[in-house]
RNA sequence: GGGCGAUUAGCUCAGUUGGCUAGAGCAUCUCGUUUACACCGAGAGGGUCGGGGGUUCGAGUCCCUCAUCGCCCACCA
């Protein structure tokens, strides 16, 4: 079969591969993965990660997911029912955050305006947008996800886990309502976790006030007591919920220890830290003489119960010891405000167990931020800001305000309102962790979940061994309602009579609050559902990461015994990014434990991340992102994903250094710290501007966008593209193909070269993707398809196919090792590999296969290649390595004396006779290659005075090649190269004879490892008089 | 403060259990449009492997230390 070639381009258009194979693919239900019971292949499960409905995807998802497509592929094409499971995420806090934040902008209204229907419909709105978005993009990079299962980590079958695994938490006592100190966003309203927290230096003060002494029965000060005490903030409007002074129990040990520790360090210190460390042991020792007394009274007050004055409230708080107060610093005294300061909190929690009073905690805030009833009338209702000005305004007034230091202070902020975080007590729900997280620690100890690489075991352990326990509430509108409704006035038998008969609801007394906590697995219990009695929802949702936790098994339909959960997990591996180890990874193994005692998955690889060109992490807040439609767009899919796999190494983390594409004269001009947040750039070679991703009026928008792209990706189209001709070139002479097996055919020495570096680099790519090294499977095919299949094979065919005797030959190894090469690439690079499988398909129907049924209907679905031993053939490697190494030194010769390239010369080779009968038979390959004719080889070296002369290494006996250049020869650049040459040898030959007289070497070193040395001096030395007497030729 | 990682050619990175005249791609230079490919071909130049010590017959590779950078965790009245 036949048809007409010559119209295909010689450049790959990747974007009309990509519109003609993505939906073909969807169509034939390749990606779907089949629940057939008949069907009885291995399953291999992958769930994506899913990504938040937040905003469009970047290069660090690129990367991600093609990890995993790649492996998916491969794993299809071994013939495994392969299931990826694709999704995204709600991600609560992150995606309500910028649908508020557009809505306070753009219409100037707060959630509370809106109400919370109205607000979770228009955050419905944003990811329908956005999950639209998002799943083109994946589409668009060709991934291979079983489309017809799509989750959504708010949809009904994940929301019924959830319920599901609230409830049997709920039913086990794992979960429980507590007061916690939380990260309070004001803006959002809401308690962020810590890891949702980011710290900022920005400038502040350090505020130093007096608390005035009241004694210990209001008497006042003693005679010898201080009138005062003095204590410093960052904070001072915080002082109006101190609740306690503390001083340290035990000042003189403390003096004392920390004067050893910084002796003892001062001993052991390098010379840069010795300054410090000296002024601070100074310190230490002056206040032991100067201040300890005053401590020691202070403490000494503190245990008789001496009250003091809180400035500007008219209470009365106790000075107590603790161990928080650090005698080290400051005054030694430290105010407490439990309500607003996790430490303390701890303070307060453990005056509840000593002797001295419950100091008790009072919270100033409200939910919005401003002062709450708890502080006097005239502070009341101010926002933090106005309440600070309000409260050193008057302690200056009152004459308490010693001090105010300028300092930098680490403000903690809200990653999602970039608000500042205020401390604040409040109910939380919370999971205990002792059990659950102990079980994930043991998975992993115990090998049952395996982390590659597997330094990254040591973090997911020491975070889980503190057990924290895991705070599940956040007072948001977005996301899993927490499914608890509280009944304040029904009696235990109210609730009997209502739920008696109904599993799916258990209950617990609320002594602190007096009321039921009701826990229903439904969807909805009834505002009546006990008579006469009513119930409250609770309004709280959970944190993103609950129904994350869950991914593995919700998206197969758990709790319902599916037919999906059946044959598809527990999963196989689980690809994502160091960052969320602990946030979703450890979650996710306890949760599968605990649901389905089973580990949700047996591997978890953690890829590279993606670095712009100055070492940070990828953000579109800091605006270094990038689209990886934009790379696709100017460099295709296969060449970004490509790209990814040819930098996803094992150690390093990817750096990329980025640059804006000018749409005007396409100068690429780099994203630098200063330039990425622009929303306008001038192209500095056009002088026209372009917009970024920045660019918000309508003036900057109107100008043509300037794509942000890398150069990094050039590689995978260059490789691309040079498939691409190579197939085509294929094509075009496979014209007259005749079907049939290659093992009937007699194979040259190319051939069979070609056959074994296939088997080769097919077990090779094979063991690099099980093994999650993608570098060295691209790098492998990179070097095998360029420099070996294209450089020389393809360039070799070309004579032969003149030749009738070989044309059949050469089609079929040509067909079968492209055929191969398509399979072992189609991971990384789908589309150009399917769209030459067509194109191969109607030539070259057979392939060299025995079996005509190799020849499926989609690269995708086709055998993925099984290496043949049988092919392999060191012999023939190293004799083509010599042929190779030959050609390589004519054709240095034919540069260095600037050979015009259509002149022959000619070239004799000087060798022992076994190699000179190896490289005979590529005489006709020298004249094609290097413009080269042979006149001699073996033993007789060619006389003459214009010789050109290379010995080479690398091989047992040395090979001389003599080229005759008396036509152009250039003496002195002759010499030069020789002389160089001979410099560089004797510098070896020196530094191994020096090896081999060192006895110590030659008798400890391993018996091969001495011989491989002294056959590199023989060689080297026999190289070396070669070179010595082409020299002398020269001179005569 | 604790932990993890990195530092190899101008740039981005390889370098398996220590045996190396230290490699690749891009960039640079020279030559070249021979009918697959200029997103190409042939060749060249370019590195005391961050510094210093140590172990070893032998160190880019192992150990210690210092420096710089990055990430994570904790803390900062």
């Amino acid at each position: 079969m036949t048809s007409d070639l010559s119209d295909l381009p010689s450049q790959y258009d990747h974007a009309a591969a990509q519109s003609r194979w993505y939906p073909y693919w969807e169509e034939q239900g390749f990606f779907h993965a089949s629940t057939d019971p008949n069907d009885t292949r291995e399953t291999f499960t992958i769930v994506i990660p899913p990504p938040n409905v937040t905003g469009a995807l970047h290069l660090g998802h690129a990367l991600n997911n093609t990890l995993q497509d790649i492996l998916v592929r491969m794993k299809r094409m071994q013939g495994f029912n392969v299931l990826w499971m694709p999704g995204t995420d709600h991600a609560g806090i992150a995606t309500q955050a910028v649908v508020e934040r557009r809505l306070l902008q753009e219409e100037k209204l707060s959630r509370h305006d809106l109400g919370r229907e109205k607000l979770v419909e228009r955050i419905w709105q944003w990811k329908e947008q956005y999950e639209t978005r998002i799943l083109g993009q994946l589409k668009q990079m060709g991934f291979s996800c079983d489309w017809s299962r799509l989750r959504f980590t708010l949809d009904p079958v994940c929301a019924k886990a959830v319920r599901e695994t609230f409830f049997k938490l709920f039913r086990d006592n794992k979960i429980y309502r507590g007061k916690r100190l939380v990260n309070w966003d004001t803006f959002l309203q809401t308690a962020v976790s810590d890891d949702e927290v980011f710290h900022e230096s920005v400038k502040g003060h350090f505020w130093h006030i007096k608390y005035p002494v009241v004694g210990v029965d209001g008497n006042g000060p003693q005679p010898g007591e201080p009138s005062h005490v003095t204590i410093a903030t960052t904070r001072p409007e915080t002082m109006l919920g101190d609740t306690a002074v503390a001083v340290h129990p035990d000042p003189a040990k403390v003096l004392a220890l920390r004067a050893a520790e910084l002796r003892e360090k001062l001993a052991g210190a390098g010379g840069k830290d010795k300054p410090a460390l000296e002024d601070l042991l100074e310190s230490i020792t002056e206040r032991i003489d100067s201040k300890l007394p005053e401590l020691i009274q202070l403490r000494d007050m503190a245990l008789q119960g001496v009250q003091l004055q809180l400035p500007l409230t008219g209470r009365q708080i106790p000075l107590i010891v603790d161990v928080w107060a650090k005698p080290e610093l400051g005054s030694g005294c430290v105010k407490i405000t439990p309500a607003h300061d996790a430490n303390d909190y701890e303070v307060w929690q453990r005056t509840l167990t000593a002797d001295g009073p419950d100091i008790g905690a009072i919270n100033i805030l409200n939910p919005d931020g401003t002062m709450s009833d708890n502080v006097p009338d005239k502070y009341r209702g101010l926002v933090v800001k106005k309440a600070r000005k309000a409260v050193v305004d008057d302690l200056e007034a009152a004459s308490l305000l010693v001090e105010i230091e300028d300092r930098e202070i680490d403000l903690a902020h809200s990653d999602r309102s970039k608000t500042p975080i205020e401390p604040y007590l409040a109910d939380q729900w919370f999971v205990k962790m002792d059990e659950l997280a102990q079980s994930a620690m043991d998975a992993v100890s115990d090998g049952q979940v395996k982390i590659i690489p597997d330094r990254y075991a040591k973090g997911y352990q020491d975070w889980l061994s503190e057990k924290r326990d895991w705070p599940i509430g956040r007072q948001l509108w977005w996301g899993h309602q927490i499914p608890i409704w509280y009944a304040a006035t029904a009696t235990e038998a109210d609730l009997q009579q209502a739920f008696a008969d109904r599993p799916d609801v258990v209950w617990q007394r609320d002594d602190e609050k007096n009321q039921w906590l009701i826990c229903a697995k439904q969807e909805d219990l009834s505002s009546d559902a006990i008579a006469n009695h009513q119930l409250t929802r609770e309004s709280d949702v959970l944190d993103t990461w609950f129904s994350s936790a869950l991914w593995p098994y919700s998206t197969l339909g758990w709790p319902e015994e599916t037919v999906e959960l059946a044959k598809f997990y527990p999963t196989d591996v689980l690809i994502t990014s160091r960052d969320i180890i602990t946030l979703w990874v450890a979650r996710m193994v306890l949760s599968g434990l605990y649901n389905r005692d089973e580990v949700p998955f047996s591997k978890v690889y953690i890829h590279p991340k993606i670095l712009d060109g100055y070492g940070e992490t990828m953000s579109k807040s800091k605006g270094n992102g990038v689209d990886p439609l934009d790379v696709i767009e100017k460099f295709g899919t296969d060449a970004l994903r490509f790209g990814i796999a040819h930098l996803t190494t094992e150690t390093q983390d990817v750096r990329m250094p980025i640059e804006f594409e000018c749409p005007h004269c396409d100068a690429l001009i780099k994203q630098t710290k200063k330039n990425r947040t622009l929303p306008r750039i001038e192209c500095n070679k056009c002088q026209q501007p372009f917009s970024t991703q920045w660019a918000e009026n309508e003036q900057d928008q109107s100008l043509a966008r300037g794509a942000a792209v890398s150069e990094q990706f050039e590689l995978g189209r260059n490789f691309c593209n040079k498939l691409w001709n190579a197939s085509r070139f294929a094509l075009m002479n496979l014209a007259d193909y005749q079907p049939g097996p290659i093992s009937d055919l007699n194979l040259t020495i190319e051939d069979r070269w070609l056959l074994s570096r296939l088997s080769t680099v097919t077990e090779q790519t094979t063991e690099a993707l099980e093994q999650f090294h993608y570098a060295d499977a691209a790098r492998t095919l990179y070097h095998f398809a360029w420099d070996e299949f294209c450089s020389f094979y393809i360039e070799m065919a070309k004579a032969r196919f003149g030749v009738p005797e070989q044309r059949v030959l050469v089609q079929r190894v040509l067909a079968h090792a492209l055929d191969v090469l398509l399979r072992l690439l189609h991971p990384m690079i789908p589309f150009l590999t399917e769209e030459v499988w067509h194109l191969l398909a109607t030539e070259a129907p057979q392939r060299g296969y025995p079996d005509p049924s190799q020849s499926a209907a989609s690269v995708c679905i086709a055998r993925w290649p099984a290496a043949d031993p049988t092919h392999q053939n060191k012999a023939i490697e190293k004799q083509f390595a010599q042929f190779q190494a030959v050609l390589g030194a004519i054709r240095e010769i034919r540069t260095r004396q600037n050979v015009p390239p259509k002149e022959t010369i000619p070239f004799s080779v000087h060798c022992e006779p076994a190699t000179a009968e190896q490289l005979e038979p590529m005489t006709a390959y020298f004249a094609q290659m290097a413009r080269a004719d042979a006149v001699e080889w073996g033993t007789q070296v060619i006389a003459g005075d214009q010789m050109a002369s290379v010995t080479l290494t690398g091989s047992s006996s040395p090979i001389e090649v003599h080229v005759d250049i008396s036509a152009f020869i250039d003496l002195e650049v002759e010499q030069a190269r020789l002389e160089k040459q001979r410099d560089e040898l004797s510098r070896h030959i020196v530094t191994i004879e020096k090896k081999l007289a060192n006895e110590n070497f030659t008798q400890r070193a391993p018996a091969a490892v001495v011989q491989q040395q002294r056959d590199k001096l023989a060689e080297a030395q026999g190289q070396l008089v070669s070179i010595e007497s082409s020299l002398a030729k020269l001179a005569t």
